[in-house]
DNA sequence: ACCTCATTTGAATATTTGTTCATATATTAA
DNA sequence: TTAATATATGAACAAATATTCAAATGAGGT
């Protein structure tokens, strides 16, 4: 009897849920983070899901930039850049300091950068 | 003449773009990654980026599962279930091994628990 | 061969989300 | 205070995407 074994517990319950590893789901259920903590994840990493974004975080990662000068980097405009970097202060990847007009933007911790690395790690191995 | 000097190049170039940081700018150009690498990585995070494929990452950090299994510990349908493990499969992120009518699937590499790790130790910090 | 069951697939729908454009805010200089 | 400029914001539109439902595979058992 393998883990693969073919002596599952099978039970129609209500004609709506069928559970064949009865007891290995209780046990993973039993593990599973907190669903508020789930979607706080996936919500984070959503922020890293679009290309303008991780150009931007790309860009901030080699200096602290106004907005002007990522919408020239990566050739957007401002308007969409700051569309974006709003996105990236409410997950606080970025932080920001203004002088005078000029608002520069920069990289909030060093978790920008390690899941940058591991993206990066996994994408370059396939 | 330190880094927030008012001292910048402004060129207003065909009334299109501005550049505030000319040198700056040149030397992050020069230093950001090929585009088609920085969309591999945003497709990879946005992969990261939905609830329910986070919810199935989070099982199968647990156990290798078949599809009805994970449908039922995250109380979703098994084709919604069956449709995002494609997504993860095409991102290689899960891998599977099928043994009769039952498939099972199971995490690809050690980057997910590392991409997962960090992006928890950043949520935590909020 | 036929039936059952686990999984997959495709199309339709509803929702989310990124960009654009116009406008607003805020700061500096004249 | 008026003009100019950097950034932010809101609404509208277009594109992407997750779920649902129905139907199709494919494998075992009878």
């Amino acid at each position: 009897m393998n883990k693969y074994s073919n002596e599952v517990i099978k039970i129609k319950e209500d004609s709506e849920i069928t559970i064949i590893h009865d007891d290995i789901i209780k046990k993973v259920k039993k593990k599973m983070l907190d669903d508020n903590i789930i979607i706080d994840l996936a919500e984070l990493f959503k922020v890293f899901g679009d290309s303008t974004r991780m150009k931007i975080i790309c860009a901030l990662l080699q200096e602290e930039l106004c907005v002007s000068d990522i919408a020239n980097i990566i050739g957007s405009t401002e308007s969409a850049v700051s569309h974006q970097l709003r996105i990236l202060k409410q997950a606080k990847l970025v932080k920001y300091l203004k002088v005078g007009k000029i608002v520069y933007y920069s990289l909030d911790d060093d978790h920008v950068l390690q899941i940058f690395e591991k993206g990066r790690e996994h994408i370059e191995e396939i």
